[in-house]
DNA sequence: ATCGATCATGCACCCATTGTGCACGGTTCC
DNA sequence: GGAACCGTGCACAATGGGTGCATGATCGAT
């Protein structure tokens, strides 16, 4: 819809070479080269200088991404209001999420979204945070459910939006002869004095245990590492420890588990959004999808307390 | 810089037939059909209906056009935000206007333009009034100078941006040897006894003359009619009757003839506007033009009383 | 200091998108 | 009912844009 070297503009400013934004861009540098050329020609300004082998927007570069970014809001916003005149929900959604998203949320949402409007298509598409931004912004992805975690840092690109879907409670996963099975809404605090199996280093699931054991007042007693949710299962499941799970991940799968639900004045739980391109937000198809994931995630926690806090990193 | 085809369906608007927007596009109806058929087919909307053998758009192709408007306008404020940038006034600039607008405003300035500003290149082009808009929204050009008057009837079009240049005064013309020759600054109403040369029918000049008499208070009495101003200079200096003329009307060259400037209450005078793309206003290069037309049109005014009251059709 | 790696760019070639010409099926007006 | 007008589909041609390779320049490491 707008002028596709903007885009390519933007890609050189990311990258700080014309070689980088060409791969970036799955272009050829000399291709690259040639569009910015004829586009500064057009502008009658130099739009990047030389320095070194590198290369680095001028001013008027830099003034030319910034716009960049509202045209492309504008455009998106003139899609959403073409659409939102035909009254029929059609067209294509593409949405990404990481793993357990797609199978608690995603994929329990076409079923019913295509029975309620035959005219969308939604597809969904595996992805991880990292990789759906980038995605997003290439039109190659429409919806990207994710945490909120480290990983995931706050989504501040200008060129997104993030729209808010709901919480999900994490658990306590324990062995099924563990002492805790059965009880009900413990306080995480009460697990101080198991052994923790933890994500492995660096990983999310490691610094979003340690930090929700923290803030319960206590340092997690580390026994294991495992990054794969089936493989704490197994550890857990073999007694070697307790782990915390999101309710979204399927641990059912895995026999000798429990969850033990947790409750208590701050009971931990992550935050779920979904990022779409800015000025989509109002496009009717992603308002329902968005509806729909809404629905699924309030399932998380209707048999909960409404008014427990929310803790956003 | 942002997609053409919404140009196309903005000519299909305007036009109601497909062909009519391909002539307007110096294209083939069959290429424009091709076009918005793809355009609709990206969309998943239907952008016109056919009725009769017309086409006519539907609130969805509405609704795109109306989204066009603003993103043109956004585009040319990114192209002016670019050229800010640079602190030199370069690029080109084609400034249209009409006949008597070129000789007496834009041909003086680009001399001193290009003096100033050797980067800066301005490039006169005759052309109608009529003609002027489309060709500022193609962007063959990129300034319209023109009077307003009935011909040139207020630029209401959102995708246009309106600049005052100046107030012109219209004199009155007289043979030399008419008995005003001499006069200094008299009412248009102690010419309401002579004989008058009009412009030819539903001209221009003929009703600015008409209005600008009725104003004063009389009914001019119509002896001849020509449209050239050598025709009407010719007239006037046979002694066959006075005419209103325009102060950038060059009548000097036509000898026999002697100006009258006018006074009074509310002396005849007609507001020279320029038109540029809506978002072009902030330009720099558009800006120095403007100015020194500007400046230009003052020396209409610069020895006359500068509180008259100014009569905006 | 030298060699290799990295990078931007120009050039020749090639392919895809897009515009054109023409034919066909409808519609309108005389 | 015929003629003019209009939209569209199809085959073909041309322009624009992409790729691959060679070149010259720069940076880093040995």
């Amino acid at each position: 819809m707008i002028d596709p070297r903007l885009e390519l503009l933007r890609a050189v400013d990311e990258h700080g070479t014309v070689t980088g934004a060409a791969e970036a861009m799955s272009r050829s540098p000399s291709g690259v080269s040639r569009q910015l050329r004829e586009l500064a020609r057009e502008l009658g300004v130099a739009l990047f200088d030389h320095v070194g082998r590198r290369v680095q927007l001028t001013e008027a570069g830099r003034t030319l991404v910034q716009h960049a970014h509202q045209l492309a809001e504008q455009a998106e916003r003139a899609l959403a209001a073409v659409r939102t005149t035909t009254d029929e929900i059609s067209g294509q959604v593409v949405v990404a999420g990481h793993i357990t998203a797609l199978g608690s949320l995603i994929a329990p949402s076409i079923g019913r979204l295509h029975s309620r409007h035959s005219a969308l298509r939604v597809i969904a598409e595996e992805r991880q945070p990292r990789e759906a931004i980038p995605g997003l912004l290439s039109a190659a992805i429409d919806l990207a459910v994710m945490p909120v975690t480290a990983e995931a840092p706050a989504v501040t690109d200008p060129r997104c939006a993030v729209l808010d879907i709901g919480v999900e409670p994490i658990d306590l996963l324990v062995s099924q002869t563990h002492r805790l099975v059965g009880a009900d809404e413990i306080a995480l605090i009460e697990a101080a004095a198991e052994e923790w199996i933890l994500g492995s280093r660096e990983h999310d699931s490691r610094t979003e245990t340690l930090s929700a054991c923290h803030r319960a007042g206590f340092n997690p007693r580390p026994a294991h590492y495992a990054q794969d949710w089936s493989a704490v299962a197994a550890l857990v499941a073999a007694n070697l420890g307790v782990a915390l799970v999101p309710r979204s991940v399927p641990t059912q799968w895995y026999p000798g588990t429990s969850r033990v639900f947790l409750g208590g004045h701050a009971p931990p739980m992550r935050r779920i959004i979904a990022c779409t391109r800015a000025g989509a937000e109002d496009t009717p198809a992603l308002g329902v999808v968005v509806d729909e994931l809404r629905d699924l995630a309030r399932a998380w926690t209707s048999n909960q307390d409404p008014e427990m806090d929310i803790d956003m990193p």
